[in-house]
DNA sequence: GCCTCGCGTTCTTTATATCGAACGATGCGA
DNA sequence: TCGCATCGTTCGATATAAAGAACGCGAGGC
């Protein structure tokens, strides 16, 4: 076992923690595991017991292998990162994106194919987004619908945002 | 971590290693183990640490997710799957899940909180989804906005349906 | 100011996962 | 037959993962 993979393991551990907005104490209570082990975990000079592993996977409502396995590197362009969720095998494919903008971060797309629609959905942060020259701005838990066939943009603003992302593609693509 | 999945873990491995005609000798001398240790973890009463498994997952040449029967504990509720995305830490919250429905499965949810909205977006499959008396059917890449603080549910129909759902606090919970 | 609480880290101690040696069983050739 | 492999198991010794106590730090409250 690399370093490197532990240390992955300790960052993504943290990472959920943090998403939770949990302590340290409170996941290593929940676990039932002692907080010094779980520190030595998330600093990533540890190697864990299966045991311990599965404790935390349950707490974190993760599978087991999202822990361990490192996720397709998230494509990053100007300060906006994306990371697919999921992809429909339906009709019509919808994918859904993860997508998070740093602060004053703004992405400009080029038109996607006819008939393409995108959905953005704010989870945290304020994010000005749609096609161009129709851009909206939206806070926590507001959404809007948008044409991705013309020029369309996505800024966030002092605090950065992240939103979640849907687009719908009329056929199947490709 | 339940003996059943450690039995499961080391009948897996042991599989695997006869199917390539190892002896568990062999097997251990490649993965730089005691045969001793091996032998406890495929009679699985074993607690095995991430390193052991590590190497093992290398010799046998198998994804690591393959050894470990994935048995994921996010919170399932009479056929609906939910696992937490994100949860934001502005104002309003908001969080973020990735749902499943199984098909023909049908959560019923009590009210929560006054004030509180949800939007569910579609991927793939269909879903009968909102307030009670107020349900909407969507199909991928549809969406809608219905309240929370009232009985609501979740249906899938013969396919069942993936989909993303945000719930928006109108302020902070607890 | 002081006190208390919860945070995450770093120690020491304890439990245990791993190791290495020895074992009985089985197969095979001399 | 015996002798010598190799198999998988079991045992005591050792390395180390996890537990538990103590630490320094920062945020409130009085």
């Amino acid at each position: 076992m690399t370093p490197e993979a532990l240390q992955q393991l300790g960052q993504r551990i943290g990472q959920l923690r943090r998403q939770r907005h949990w302590s340290l104490s409170h996941l290593a209570e929940r676990a039932g595991l002692a907080k010094s082990s779980l520190s030595r975990l998330e600093q990533g000079n540890a190697n864990p017991t299966l045991d311990t592993l599965w404790r935390l996977a349950i707490q974190l409502e993760v599978p087991f292998a999202e822990l361990i396995i490192d996720d397709p590197a998230p494509l990053d362009e100007g300060g906006v990162t994306a990371r697919l969720i999921e992809r429909g095998r339906g009709t019509p494919v919808v994918e859904a994106w993860w997508m998070q903008c740093r602060p004053h971060a703004c992405r400009r797309a080029e038109a996607h194919g006819a008939g393409i629609r995108e959905h953005a959905s704010v989870i945290s942060g304020r994010l000005l987004v749609g096609s161009e020259g129709e851009e909206r701005q939206l806070g926590p838990g507001e959404h809007c619908d948008f044409a991705a066939d013309r020029r369309h943009l996505y800024r966030g603003d002092d605090e950065g945002a992240t939103f979640l992302l849907t687009i719908v593609y009329p056929q199947r693509p490709l």
